[in-house]
DNA sequence: CGTGCGCTTGACTTTTTTCAATAAAGGTGG
DNA sequence: CCACCTTTATTGAAAAAAGTCAAGCGCACG
């Protein structure tokens, strides 16, 4: 019964009966995907949604230039495609394989069948979806009211406080899906990088980012210091 | 039974048992708020969610420079705040009445209970949720992959999708408020409505706006095409 | 009838992207 | 372990897009 453990330990199902775990686990599909590996795109049939056991995923929309905006990147834990689920339409995105992941599948009928049994499933999802407006709130914000410097310094105070306001910072992803999650190109990452840098406000080799003026930082983010 | 009839109406609350019509009623408030009335700021403590009965509400960030993005115009119908209930957050947003609106107001706790005891309820609201993360992603998608030409003729054939494929559209909100929901400024927006009108796309003149070439916007939306 | 707001236009500045070239890093097979 | 090749990152110069500032028009509303 590992597999039922398993279940018991995402936050998604969190606090769930002992037989809807065994229904749970009668319904999934458990797949590998490769590093690189397409998962869907968008405007495919949304027929279920994916729970990533290990490994990490990026969803993502793409322009015709090639550019790509990245909307999410999820790690274990984390459920991708359920909007596809409950509104019955298309994915609204793409979503691809960072590295070696290996996913639970869950058709979508059975599982409407299954949180319709139970109203802690629901909330559960529910609050799911609720965090995810809300970051893309912070998102859309960023994006459209502030410049790039802005949403650079944002996140990497967000990095900080994910891990516990560390000024060590290590980049998770490539400088390209760095800049992709900031919607703007590598080149202009690049130079922003640098030009934090002369102006004391980090430090940054290969990866590793160190924060060296928080309010400085702060300031950049909320728009009320530029860079020169 | 006025009260329960209207509620019923209500896409949000299709579906369920008479009892919880009668409870949802028990639980509201009616309020009303006046055109430029704020109803909730940012990171106000959020206690419940709102739904429309009558009017128009807008859902917008403010950055520091007083430049506003509008996240969402909602209409009759249209529940707004319910984000902050399901994750015990503050609210990400501002809202405020555009004009003299009627809304009811959901106590966080008393609803909290009432979608815990219907799993219809929390079906809906699940499509609800849904449906905003993926009008978010397309808003996301056009601040960061097209340039505002493009943000604006793809609002333009959604405007006309709307309305069946109507060529004439009237605007229902003022520029100003048009451009915050690109995303850009007013000046943008007047000089872009300008340079499409030259090139024969739209015939546009106070809130009235004819398109022209379906096509050519249709190409200015996806990027295969750009305004001279 | 004047004040104010919404809208437009011009000139100018800033920010970002594009294009191109090069450097550095990382993995693969010999 | 090294040479090779691909991917990733950086930098410069030029072009394009959007934003700022300032001025002016027209229309609604008190």
């Amino acid at each position: 019964m590992r597999l039922i453990d398993q279940l018991a330990n995402i936050p998604l199902f969190q606090g769930l009966a002992q037989k809807q775990y065994e229904d749970l686990a009668m319904i999934l599909v458990d797949q590998v995907f490769q590093r690189g590996e397409n998962i869907f795109n968008e405007d495919d049939e949304g027929v279920g949604f994916y729970l990533i056991i290990s490994g990490r995923v990026k969803i993502f929309k793409l322009s015709l230039e090639g550019k790509e905006q990245i909307l999410h990147i999820f790690g274990p834990g984390e459920p991708f495609g359920e909007v596809a689920v409950f509104t019955g339409k298309r994915f609204p995105a793409n979503a691809e394989a960072m590295e070696e992941s290996r996913v639970f599948f869950f058709p979508r009928k059975a599982f409407g069948e299954l949180i319709r049994q139970d109203p802690s499933l629901a909330l559960n999802m529910l609050a799911v979806l609720s965090h995810r407006l809300r970051r893309f709130s912070a998102l859309i914000e960023n994006l459209s009211l502030k410049e790039v410097p802005g949403r650079l310094a944002a996140h990497l105070l967000y990095l900080s406080e994910i891990k516990k306001g560390a000024i060590d910072l290590t980049l998770e992803i490539s400088k390209n899906q760095l800049a992709g999650l900031l919607g703007t190109i590598p080149e202009t990452l690049s130079r922003i990088l640098a030009r934090m840098g002369k102006e004391g406000l980090i430090k940054s080799s290969g990866r590793q980012i160190k924060l060296l003026d928080r309010k400085g930082l702060e300031e950049l983010a909320s728009g009320e210091r530029r860079l020169a």
